[in-house]
DNA sequence: GTGTATAATCTATACGTCTAGAATTCTAGA
DNA sequence: TCTAGAATTCTAGACGTATAGATTATACAC
């Protein structure tokens, strides 16, 4: 392996001169000793090794992720938004899926304190006080997306959160089907475990106690299958619902396909309305009308606040840094409505 | 930070006794000296460094993901076989989205190299002679997932490729299609510049060719719009298509939904198939008829590849060893008929 | 009790980088 | 030409770890 030493000699520069050059300083090379270095770095095909500056500097330059699947298109465009932001300012991803498995969960944690990853990313992941507790104790910068909300409100306000108003939306979608003069739905909930499911369902619910009205709670999971599932059993009851909120887009796509398998026009005899409006939302038929959130902007605010903190710990003195929001930053959801209700 | 010497004389032990209990050998420890350590380990909250030891061992336990686009279905789900086998063995996969920009590209295989990856795995990316030879340079075992097949032989050989068979996928496809009597039939293909779409083309063509027919190929992009826009084009000739291979599933979902908006029925009046069969398509309506590659295998057959690979360039005398595959593992893929055609 | 083989431990150094502090060269004003 | 001050360069550790080589403790056979 080429090293600095290497090219040191080569240029006939000490090897100071050779990571002042590499890094633009800190302190400053005359054009020729520059360009000398330069040159025996070409000729020599060196590269810098990151994993010796990360050592001596504590600082990596990766941050790592932490996300239930990362095969779940909710998650893998927040990823992306996170990616694309961190990647401009000379950052890389260290991922791991938990696949809900809180020891798995915990390996990652270590494995990121292990590699010094300069700052963490938590996607809909179950927070355990443990755990946070670990990684606050070395000083790594946290950002949560989606949290469970049952934390303490001391916790979260040292926490830093992205969210979206979950609650908000699953409301958007009750008031609108209530307006559509619904009296009879369902709600069709994704993974109990998983924190967002909860609030979806309580803001829908909300919206319907405003009109004395309930609804059924079936608690599924996340894919299509699931959906699929418990819609089959709701629409063959004796008094089906006429309207029934999916609380992901998978799942709604499930509810689509029970209907069409069970010969039940959709929006004519059921009502449905999914929630997260990913890609393919608009291109099913019928087209899904849900409840869109700003998943790719989740990911790149994660992202950018997570970037600031890195950099108000870097300093140390944070007076006068940009101050990143601590608490919960929660972004809206919008009703998108199209042709399923 | 808590190192291994503060752990040594808290315990009274030498710093190398510390390496040798927390890494299990190389020499063994006694069990007294053992308890000490483990004892004064858990009262400082000692976490080992990893960043030093793949200094000093020159093996960081990461491995490098470059990925066209994370948030695409197939790439998620081969990403996510990757990162599942490799979890198993102890490593962490640091990923970038090259998003079709070979300069990021670039900067994404820098970055590997400096944080000392022990492998690399590209999936479906266009292989840069420059930034192979790079690569090697630093005898980075790599892994690719579905090249660019116009790679010359040799370049192959020294490779080790995971691949699947797109060109008889898409043979199927036609045959299949064939055999149902379609002769006026179209393919609507992926992005021109993404290896496998051109494959696809050319074994459905094949297909055709056996029996003297011809299909228009329409090039279009990767995502459901681009389908859309494509079939509705299509479907509106004068002589419009009865059949249509998509060469993804993705492109097919646009393909129904345009169908869909011109009231032409599937499958009577025009036959889908698809390609990769990702979760939805088994729930869409009607339920797409397409080839299905195995993806989360071939993610975690790349795995074991690579890290065998690893292994084999770890221990240097790779005699005895088992070794891994070079040149090009090709898996198969299977006709899923549906609803669709 | 002696000698020997083995186990356990310690000492010291290297991995490749960054960066204070010392040393040197350069610049410009007198 | 001389000199203060700035600009540049070099020297010399340190970051936390792993591991050869040296050293000491232990076990066992005689």
């Amino acid at each position: 392996m080429v090293t600095q030493n290497d090219v040191a000699k080569r240029a006939g520069v000490s090897n100071a001169a050779v990571s002042y050059v590499v890094n633009n300083g800190p302190r400053s090379t005359s054009e020729a000793t520059r360009n000398k270095v330069l040159k025996a770095i070409k000729e020599l095909g060196y590269r810098k090794n990151n994993v010796a500056r990360s050592l001596k500097t504590n600082s990596s330059k990766v941050i790592g992720l932490l996300i239930p699947d990362s095969s779940n298109a909710f998650f893998s465009e927040v990823a992306k938004g996170i990616e694309d932001e961190i990647y401009q300012w000379g950052y890389t991803v260290m991922f791991g899926n938990t696949a809900g498995d809180d020891k798995r969960q915990a390996s990652y944690i270590e494995t990121f304190i292990s590699q010094m990853v300069d700052g963490v990313i938590f996607v809909t992941t179950p927070l355990l006080e443990e755990q946070l507790s670990e990684i606050s104790a070395f000083s790594i910068p946290v950002i949560v997306i989606d949290p469970e909300c049952n934390l303490d409100d001391e916790t979260v306000e040292h926490l830093s959160v992205v969210s979206v108003n979950g609650e908000g939306g699953g409301y958007l979608a009750g008031e609108y089907l209530l307006q559509k003069g619904h009296k009879n739905m369902a709600i069709i909930a994704g993974d109990q475990k998983v924190p967002p499911a909860t609030v979806r369902v309580e803001g829908f619910t909300e919206a319907l106690r405003a009109a004395s009205l309930e609804a059924e709670v079936v608690w599924a999971g996340d894919h299509p299958y699931d959906g699929y599932l418990a819609a089959k059993e709701l629409l063959q009851l004796q008094n089906p619902p006429t309207a029934i909120f999916a609380c992901n887009d998978l799942l709604a796509l499930g509810v689509l396909r029970a209907a069409a398998d069970l010969e039940i026009q959709i929006p004519e005899n059921l009502a449905v309305v999914g929630f997260d409006d990913i890609e393919i939302a608009n291109f099913l038929c019928p087209r899904l009308t849900t409840i869109c959130q700003p998943k790719y902007e989740m990911g790149q605010i994660a992202a950018k606040n997570l970037l600031k903190k890195i950099a108000n710990s870097d300093t140390e003195n944070s007076q006068g840094a940009d101050p990143v929001p601590s608490g919960v930053t929660l972004l809206d959801t919008e009703l998108i409505i199209r042709e399923s209700a």
